[in-house]
DNA sequence: TTATTATCGATAAAGATTATCCGTTAATAA
DNA sequence: TTATTAACGGATAATCTTTATCGATAATAA
């Protein structure tokens, strides 16, 4: 993972750039953002925020996330299934692998991913400007407790 | 695609196997998904249900849709903006491109796509069960108006 | 320090999907 | 063909997530 600090600076850094403030209530929700490598849903990081500054509306993180969606901050994965879940640590489009048993998500490493978009340029003549790859199935761990049942 | 004829027939088989009971407004929904290949949205379909049976709920459209999801005879594509869109011409999972600027999608062929998922279970022991590939841009018509204005 | 606005917090509103209820009907067998 | 019965259809309420609204407050620059 992209050390904390370096990731907060970075997103600190491109808020000032496009003229938004920093409180302290977004310190909060960057901080949690920059830090997090379990893909948060918008009630976890309400939740860890109303810790340090309980009056925290989720209005608030909502907002949040949508200026960060904006600058390019924040990486934003729906599944169809209530709430979606961020990356705040690494905001750049990559591939997941979700567990459908206990909802681990895990970021591996597909290096063949830039090979899939030059072919289909070529192919479809598209201008490609980002992508979503998703894998789902069971990890080791759910696939052994689901066996043994 | 799949002759409509074929994947009307796939449907309704599968529906029957299911204990799925086959009624009009059913097979006017099949009839639209297994012959359409521009993933029409809910209301799409709704909109064209209502003209062979007026007083078909929208409701119907969603619970026939829940079922077909159920035994695998459509594909639902979610993109966290407004309805969900619908594939029961091709129900199983594959790639889309999607225009961002018109918003066609089209399904391009990406045979390395069974590698990858092949790499992944043998790097991380997942039992990988479906996916999600999606990549966004624009088409080449969009590409012109867009540098046109 | 002060003025200017973006932001906060609380809550209403929106939009898509699901749940509920009850009259109707498709499927099955006698 | 008809009777039976559970599934289905239609109408609408409820739910859930996200966005909009708005007065009060606080971050930033001069």
């Amino acid at each position: 993972m992209t050390d904390p600090k370096k990731r907060l600076d970075q997103m600190i850094a491109k808020l000032r750039k496009n003229d938004f403030r920093i409180t302290p209530q977004r310190l909060a929700i960057l901080k949690i953002l920059a830090s997090s490598t379990n893909h948060p849903s918008v009630e976890n990081i309400y939740g860890k925020v109303k810790k340090d500054f309980p009056t925290t509306s989720l209005a608030t993180v909502y907002k949040t996330l949508i200026v960060l969606k904006e600058i390019g901050e924040v990486l934003e994965l729906g599944f169809g299934d209530g709430g979606n879940r961020y990356d705040g640590n690494k905001p750049n489009p990559h591939p997941h692998l979700i567990c459908t048993g206990c909802g681990t998500i895990i970021d591996p490493d597909l290096e063949s991913l830039g090979d899939m978009t030059e072919a289909l340029k070529r192919a479809t003549g598209f201008q490609i400007l980002t992508h979503r790859l998703d894998f789902f199935g069971l990890c080791p761990d759910c696939q052994k407790s689901r066996s043994a049942r």
